[in-house]
DNA sequence: TTGCTCCTCACGTCACGTGAGGTGGC
DNA sequence: TTGCTCCTCACGTCACGTGAGGTGGC
């Protein structure tokens, strides 16, 4: 018959531990003192406690761990929660790579800019929007500056003339064209049409890269082809048409317009 | 102005956890009704949390993250806090990886055997020991059996005549030679010196493999032989002389006597 | 008498999830 | 008036570590 802290030391673990799987029901000592609570171990204990420790260590939870001691497990079963378990550090050790190779992308770019990027790239599911918009067709990127605007103005005019008022946040999408560059401009709205404009359902994507674009418009092509650069590093293939979501767009000036460019991902 | 139900769906987080990073100064409203308490956010501040959660992402606490949004850190702490997380990132993944082979090694088990092994072996440290003991030679390993026993009792004898009753656990440990198999056996001392007996401090061991033998003498060496199998199978070196630490030694029978067996790793 | 070991609470950890119970504008 | 959104507590999570405050045998 062993005392706590021999046991404890013969076993390599704290004397709180032996007292929590005593509380827990996990590892109950033979004997416990009736007058002063000590509790006892046999030596014949250790096998168990080693059993215990072995299963922890694999990284199941500790209620796991006791549905396996109780013995009451078949092979079938055990099998299944080693399966499982095999799957949950697989599925950890990939996300740990993942971070491992960003945070390294990271300390390159420290090395090279002796700064970390602003631009914070953020992966996220893009939703679904119906959209109250008008499209129209440019040769070539720079004359969108002339024509985005513009068109925008013109879909909230015919959204007041049919009674409604543009509602936040408008939206803005491009797509190539054999001619040059398809594009809508529109807002969100729930009716099923509306008068003078047309109505679509913008897309859900299961993934899309996005990045803020600050201030004014005429910049917003460089942080376009730095989202398009970035989509390209990470290995990831496009899955549809760039979206801009206008944020924040203050009427004084454009010096303080947020807006989400949103790359689908195939 | 963005409530925070809005935020929180533009950004792909929880209401809750907007709530937390304000009351931990993370990330704090624009604005804050007086009277509600609402909580209302820029789109500009999307770009803080959006930081907030990459940065989360490679695994910094909320406070370290904190530190780093602070913007009071240098590009050289910057890379010191990059270059331990990413050293931490590899150790996870290598414990991660040793479980996983673990895992797979007993889904073998489980094939071959229908059932998981009831060894249990432990790798730990193994202390060091002062011992009293006496030490013998044997040409081959079955005239162990016949040699161990009564070199204990005469240890034990002989502590008596000097004095000192034989502490518990008992200890014996065997060296390959070039005749045969040296071994001794003994038992705890704390003095410098014993009359009759020699006076040894077993070296402590960083690393070991060990494992429990229950019931009689007679079957250790089958134990023995398993405990070196699977060092070899883990792609361990030895490092030392196999010892054996007598747990449990019942007098009535050797049916119930515990043995743990110690291989030292190099 | 001074250490050493053992005991039972009970708080703290980390980043929120999840009610409970209540309020204010469409 | 019925939803919807928002609010503030406050408990629960997981496996212990770490005191606090006290007791019993060498």
């Amino acid at each position: 018959m062993l005392s706590i802290g021999e046991f404890a030391r013969y076993a390599r673990v704290s004397v709180r531990m032996l007292r929590h799987y005593d509380s827990l029901g996990l590892l109950v000592p033979v004997r416990v003192d009736a007058t002063t609570g000590y509790r006892y171990y046999s030596a014949e204990q250790l096998t168990r406690l080693n059993r215990l420790v072995a299963l922890k260590e694999l990284g199941f939870t500790l209620d796991q761990v006791g549905t396996v001691l109780s013995g009451d497990v078949g092979a079938e079963q055990l099998r299944g929660m080693l399966t499982l378990r095999r799957a949950q550090i697989v599925e950890q050790i990939d996300a740990d790579q993942a971070r491992l190779s960003e945070i390294e992308a990271r300390l390159r770019t420290i090395e090279k800019e002796g700064t970390m990027s602003e631009l914070e790239y953020v992966e996220k599911s893009l939703p679904a929007v119906r959209l109250a918009q008008l499209t129209d067709d440019v040769g070539s990127q720079p004359e969108l500056g002339m024509k985005v605007g513009p068109l925008f103005d013109r879909v909230a005019d015919r959204l007041v003339a049919a009674g409604l008022k543009p509602d936040n946040p408008a939206y803005a999408w491009y797509e190539e064209s054999e001619s040059g560059i398809h594009f809508g401009a529109g807002f969100p709205v729930t009716a099923e049409s509306v008068d003078g404009v047309e109505v679509v359902d913008l897309q859900p994507y299961d993934r899309g890269l996005t990045v803020l674009h600050h201030g004014t418009m005429e910049t917003i092509g460089d942080t376009w082809q730095a989202l398009v650069t970035e989509v390209e590093r990470r290995g990831l293939t496009f899955g549809g048409p760039g979206r801009e979501v206008y944020l924040e767009t203050p009427m004084e000036s454009q010096e303080h317009w947020v807006t989400e460019l949103q790359q689908p991902l195939g």
